[in-house]
DNA sequence: TACCAGGAGAAAA
DNA sequence: TTTTCTCATGGT
């Protein structure tokens, strides 16, 4: 289904058939991905925060700064203070916010009762609460959702918007949760399409420009030629 | 040297 | 309500 350019609604209604289009040809072309990176679900959550904005691999650094520090925890890091956290996440950028972002997010699981209190919750009210934590926005808090708590919430990034413009299925510039619930009703519940399907989006988009210089339609490369 | 990367919140218009 | 600005390191 193709969108209307002159239809300015925030409407996003594709067909299961379209989406499952693009997957498959992602899926043939990367295969199955063990994907989100992450050896626990806390350390999912921090490095949610940690990417924002962020190449995946000054991620990395930072994680195992944390880790050399023996920092990657809920207690330590709320035991640090914020300078010797933001010293500690320095490779990621913005590290004076993202180490505020963490204490943030730390202590509204600390005061949830921890995450197994989190991962009881019904998903609606869980992603209401986090999405109140500061410096927790749309993006991140599905990230959590569905890496972190296998929630069927699919995550929606500027690779997916840039993907989705360049197969004509959307303007790219419709809301948030427009396009999340357009994948959602598509797709239907179901957190394993969900998590490959966008580990993919992410892995075409870091890979694409070498292994296709010359797609017109799917590469998600900022440096692409062909980017719309 | 300049641009970009798995955003989010505050300030300004 | 919408747009613009700010935060910042590391790779290309």
């Amino acid at each position: 289904m193709l969108y209307d350019p002159l239809m300015r609604s925030d409407r996003f209604q594709p067909s299961s058939a379209d989406l499952m289009a693009i997957y498959q040809a992602l899926l043939g072309a990367y295969g199955d991905l063990a994907w989100w990176p992450g050896d626990s679900r806390f350390e999912i959550m921090i490095g949610a925060v940690l990417t924002q904005n962020t190449a995946w691999t000054n991620v990395e650094k930072a994680l195992g700064q944390l880790k050399a520090a023996d920092a990657l925890s809920l207690e330590r890091i709320l035991a640090l203070s914020e300078a010797e956290l933001a010293a500690l996440i320095r490779p990621s950028g913005y590290f004076n916010i993202k180490a505020d972002r963490l204490k943030q997010l730390c202590r509204f699981v600390q005061q949830a009762g921890g995450e197994a209190a989190l991962a009881r919750r019904e998903t609606t009210e869980l992603r209401t609460a986090v999405l109140a934590v500061k410096g927790v926005g749309p993006e991140t808090c599905d990230d959590i959702l569905l890496y972190a708590f296998e929630r069927p919430v699919f995550v929606i990034d500027a690779y997916t918007r840039r993907l989705l413009k360049r197969y004509g299925l959307a303007r790219g510039d419709e809301s948030y949760d427009a396009l999340r619930l357009g994948f959602e009703r598509a797709l239907g519940p179901d957190v394993d399409l969900y998590k490959a399907y966008h580990g993919l989006i992410v892995e075409h988009a870091k890979t694409a420009c070498a292994v296709k210089p010359r797609c017109r339609q799917c590469c998600l490369a900022v440096s692409c030629p062909q980017r719309l």
